[in-house]
DNA sequence: TTTCGTGCAAATGGTTTGCAGTGGC
DNA sequence: GCCACTGCAAACCATTTGCACGAAA
């Protein structure tokens, strides 16, 4: 299914074991990031016997290799597929994550860094917000 | 030292207890953010006797009552006084943290969250780029 | 056949929690 | 005196690591 995803790890002469290119899939078939927990749960429900720890070596070397990126929230790290360059806004409230194509944040924020002598990462910043369904729910929130 | 910062506590109906108000002071000092186990550090070299899990705690709810605000990296916890409204700039390469006031960022970026329905968060953002002096020293790095 | 990658189990590091005692107000 | 706050110790959870076996190339 995932057609040349995998093709990539070939080419950085990384093997194709099953972890990996079961990694690869369930992260090309998610809407948004996957905590390494996530991961092995679904990973194991395909294959059993792939170890929490091969999971977080996996993705810890394709992060390396720039095949995935990572973002971290809530005390974990979440991993998604290093396609079209993005970043991610993250409700506070509730937990919502969506994407945002890096070229609508770009040129804001980068401007800001320069002025500090900072060069912006090309991907993965994670703003913090309110989603709109939050907004509305609790006006008066603790 | 701390003048009128642990006032605030009074109005929040917060104890001005010695851990409290040494975390208080330290962080009014401090040019940035500092980590729990920092801070520890810091408050036992003058009350050998304060436990890790007061620091903790005290940070928590400090930050719930948004005396103080928080920001993730690096798998810890960093804080600081919650003064003029700021975010940070961090280096991915050397660790550098920096503030930037809110005003420089907010127009930007609020932009951007209000076009998929968010509202940014006042403070506490953390934008990761690379430094001047890392920009500089590894043009090949790893 | 030669590495690279894996499973397993144990260790690490940041953070949280239950509980009984104590100090702030 | 009441109750928030503390110290202590143990538990928790995400993540890392050492090692011997197994599989990709």
């Amino acid at each position: 299914m995932s057609g040349d995803i995998d093709e990539a790890l070939v080419g950085l002469g990384l093997r194709r074991t099953v972890p990996r290119l079961t990694i690869l899939n369930l992260l090309g078939e998610a809407a948004t990031p996957l905590s390494v927990l996530d991961l092995h749960r679904l990973v194991t429900s395909a294959y059993p016997m792939v170890n929490l720890s091969t999971v977080y070596r996996n993705v810890t070397v394709m992060t390396g290799y720039g095949v995935l990126h990572s973002i971290e929230h809530g005390g974990q790290t979440l991993y998604g597929l290093a396609t079209t360059p993005h970043h991610h806004l993250i409700c506070e409230h509730c937990g919502l994550l969506i994407e945002v194509p890096a070229d609508r944040l770009d040129p804001a924020v980068a401007q800001v860094m320069a002025d500090s002598g900072f060069k912006m990462e090309p991907t993965g910043q994670l703003l913090r917000g309110r989603c709109r369904r939050c907004r509305h729910a609790v006006h008066d929130a603790s």
